[in-house]
DNA sequence: CGACATATTGAGATCCATCAACCAATGTGG
DNA sequence: CCACATTGGTTGATGGATCTCAATATGTCG
């Protein structure tokens, strides 16, 4: 699956060139602040944020308590899906967990450009394909490991997480609470 | 989410004459038995399932237990859909719970047709958010909810299911033992 | 230093799995 | 049409995984 973010970077490499500039038209950088939120809950999601550098999670609020629903990193997309995809409001923030530059283009700009430059639809696809596999595989995981397995799979395939992301926060993405994350990792 | 279907079916209305008659030529109708398998682990998933009438399902097996992933009535489209996606052998059965009809497309045909036809290229990427917006929702509920609320959840929302399919099969599908829905079940 | 966020550890409660026995309905071969 | 196997579901006992509440570090930053 991984391969396919590969088959991704190269579909936007052979993009013809008024392409490739459409989307830099509509390209905009910006910088936010660690603890800045990028989207906030009942706001519709009406940007995509392509992450330059640094990181940031999705979460929302339940009974009171911030559950993380993705952690973002270098060069991941990062919108709330369903309010992006149905422009409605968002039941998820987006925080900048440390100072970040992102590369922001607006749903509507891109909905535009997707009418005039008609390899950005395909482009599109490919990107709702892959957050599909990707929400597809994370759901496998609740379905059927233990909170023990979880927290080893990313251990072995994404330790930079571990190593970047408070542990109060992967409890949340792991779906457990923060004492049994830190009784976990003892037991190792 | 539910009104996302809605919008793919309006959409599907007003496509123009060519377009519904190439999906219309690329679609046949096939029968299935209950307990007949269109889809088997291993086997790439070469063809999307749209039921007509009947119920399915699909699964994988887990230390040998099978595991339901998603269950389809009619108008469902069902596939693999990572299998699908990347055209690699699928850890996933759809299986067929009673005698069922579908329509079946073929994935290279539909490749070949989005070519020729745009306008199905934005009907796959309509499908697959809400397929993507299927999965959030459900890893959601693994994410916040406990058993008995997502038994609850089907109950209300989406009675048909539990209606028509056995115990055993919604006890996998929301991820718990069938002595643990059973259970569930008695002290509503 | 003080304040606040982050992490660890302990004790008790709750949810759920597993193993096992049992029951009811259905279907099938002789 | 009966005997028996199969499938689907219930119930009980026990143990493990995880939660919650609470106390106690540890770290960080103004």
């Amino acid at each position: 699956m991984t391969s396919y973010i590969n088959k991704i970077n190269d579909y936007i490499k052979s993009l013809d060139y008024e392409t490739q500039n459409a989307l830099q038209n509509i390209s905009l950088n910006k910088h936010y602040k660690k603890g800045d939120l990028l989207l906030r809950q009942n706001e519709i999601c009406s940007k995509s944020y392509l992450l330059i550098n640094g990181i940031a999670r999705k979460y929302y609020l339940n009974d009171g308590k911030e559950i993380t629903t993705e952690l973002y990193f270098e060069n991941d997309l990062a919108i709330s899906f369903d309010s992006y995809t149905l422009q409605q409001p968002s039941k998820e923030f987006i925080e900048a967990l440390t100072d970040v530059t992102v590369s922001v283009i607006s749903y509507q700009t891109f909905q535009e450009a997707k009418k005039n430059f008609p390899k950005l639809l395909t482009l599109d696809l490919m990107l709702t394909e892959y957050y599909g596999m990707w929400v597809e595989n994370r759901l496998f995981q609740f379905h059927t490991m233990t909170a023990t397995q979880r927290y080893l799979d990313i251990l072995t395939k994404s330790p930079h997480i571990i190593q970047s992301v408070p542990l109060t926060i992967i409890a949340s993405y792991l779906g457990i609470s923060l004492e049994t994350l830190s009784r976990i990792r003892a037991k190792i």
